[in-house]
DNA sequence: GGTGATACGTTGGTCGGGCCAACATTGGTG
DNA sequence: CACCAATGTTGGCCCGACCAACGTATCACC
């Protein structure tokens, strides 16, 4: 691979970030395209699987859980309320919150979700064998608990 | 791993896509906070980065250089010509083109970018140590290579 | 040599994800 | 009771990544 005309600097080729945004870059295209096919966008399947997880749950747990901002869990409920994938009740406990919990339909189009977003991971990690894809989801691991929890 | 508090679903934490693009999130806060120190950005930085590699080029070369689009080069290259970081002028072989070239300020500046960006790296690959560090390049080396070049 | 395709720089948008500030309401604690 | 913290919501901002369109210039082909 000589300097042929159009390939990266070497510069930004062995610089970590770089590669790394780069990659999530290209994960995100497909990532955007498998959800697009299903009128969805990444905060959709993101709100969706958190509440497929925890249950019921207020905004602002759903927020902390799934990394979104409360201002942007709203307008996404908002969405997701209008095609009825989620609904949304005052909690009697505590009248700040909202008890927000996934509907039947709302499962039904997380599982198509997921199928989608399985089909896109496998394209992304195509060049990978097993063994490969492990040590990257381990070494990213890694570095997402370090990142997040600087308290430690 | 056991549902504690606050973490994310693990139906996320052991997606490919959203472990690389949560990563690449950190990453570009600390690089973007490196680089605002210097009053850059991300494509700042590249288009010098690229501009110091190739020596003089067109812009529509330094986008594909750098992977930056080329309408958003035009703008890029005018915050850098105002900083006299980069000098624009008429190719005299090909009158569609500019020919870019990076001064020697622009150098300096690059250096000292340079220099932020290797903190921010260090900082963003803490918990690694050299091999693990070499073996996450690699991969994601690895897939960068796949997804820009997919008719091989 | 003329003509049609292609490349270039530039303008002016769009979109998604990640943020932040402010405010009213409600809850807890001194 | 007074105060502070949390919640939902509105309305904004930024950056990186794109896209369509245009005028100008160049190239390839007939």
């Amino acid at each position: 691979m000589q300097p042929t005309g159009t390939s990266e600097p070497h510069r930004l080729r062995s610089t970590p970030s770089w590669l790394l945004t780069q990659t999530a870059a290209h994960a995100g295209r497909l990532v955007s395209a498998a959800l697009d096919r299903h009128h969805a966008r990444g905060y959709h399947y993101r709100l969706l699987a958190a509440l497929d997880d925890t249950g019921p749950a207020s905004q602002a747990d759903l927020g902390r859980h799934s990394g979104i901002d409360r201002s942007d869990i709203v307008s996404t409920l908002n969405d997701l309320a209008d095609r009825h994938l989620v609904r949304r009740d005052p909690d009697p406990d505590d009248r700040r919150r909202n008890l927000v919990s996934i509907t039947t339909a709302g499962r039904r189009e997380l599982t198509h979700l997921q199928q989608a977003l399985d089909t896109a991971q496998e394209a992304l990690l195509a060049p990978l064998d097993t063994a490969q894809r492990h040590e990257l989801v381990r070494l990213l691991g890694i570095l997402l608990t370090h990142h997040k929890a600087p308290k430690g």
